[in-house]
DNA sequence: TATTGTTATACTCTATAACTATA
DNA sequence: TATAGTTATAGAGTATAACAATA
């Protein structure tokens, strides 16, 4: 008979797959800490001035996307705006808000630095497209992607 | 002619792929610090308690694997020690040498631990055997797997 | 009343430097 | 002298609670 789905969540290639994903994430991330210390950035400093570099974005907005309480962020963009790299502006539309937005020497640095996370990008460049295209199919099935149930 | 391996670099495909392993690398981790949590432990503690539960450890050796300097060691298994988790051990060996170990408890904590980190076999179980395999090989080759030059 | 951003507080993680006890 | 672990210190991230300004 066939193989259950639950016996697949404990199966050996399963494991295997489970420790290269934490294989993966582990050097991801020091790799990210590391290119963003080579611009002086703690981790959170650079998440959020990648954001920044993108649009301006409330404080509150900010909060949200990284999954942390409102209140910290006073402080990252506080060290980022003292650093020159942000500045905060008013809502025209709402005078409680205050929007958070890269300067042009934020959006430099933050360009620089996605430059040189080289990580993923190097070693995907020794696979083919085919390969890549493989790769992205099943990545995105993991994530639950557009044909997800329930999405 | 053939795509050029720097042109692989930065081709839309291989963003795409970054941009998904990104993803992967967030959800991973909020995952296990929202495990962590669950037990009252930190990400550091949950990751410290990890290792000791695999086999008792040098205080510098912890450092080693977790990347950081050996003071903070001190009072990461300081905390653990006071909640039961994790004892110091005399090296008969080595004098100076303090050999961290996961108690009963410690171990039964990290084995909860792992267990409900749910993340990466959720949706592996979703794939077939055949895809599970192409996944792994690829990730292997990422991170410089067994064929790798210079491994 | 509810929401936005901030402040105050406490805890943890982190690196650096200096200390101790061994080797 | 070199190494293992610790202590002291300072900066940063985090959550919680309370606050002022605005909606």
């Amino acid at each position: 008979m066939a193989t259950k789905r639950a016996d697949r969540r404990t199966d050996p290639l399963t494991l295997e797959v489970v420790e290269l994903i934490g294989a993966i994430v582990a050097r991801y991330h020091e790799e990210y800490e590391q290119a963003a210390a080579q611009h002086s950035l703690t981790g959170a400093q650079a998440r959020v001035l990648g954001l920044l570099s993108l649009e301006p974005t409330p404080m509150r907005q900010i909060a949200r996307k990284l999954r942390c309480e409102p209140s910290n962020i006073t402080g990252i963009v506080d060290r980022l705006e003292a650093r020159g790299l942000v500045e905060r502006r008013p809502d025209p539309a709402d005078r409680r808000v205050k929007l958070a937005a890269a300067t042009e020497e934020g959006r430099s640095t933050a360009g620089r630095l996605r430059d040189s996370l080289d990580f993923a990008r190097e070693p995907l460049a020794d696979l083919t497209a085919g390969e890549r295209t493989v790769l992205r199919d099943l990545l995105q099935r993991m994530l639950g992607g557009p044909d997800a149930p329930g999405v």
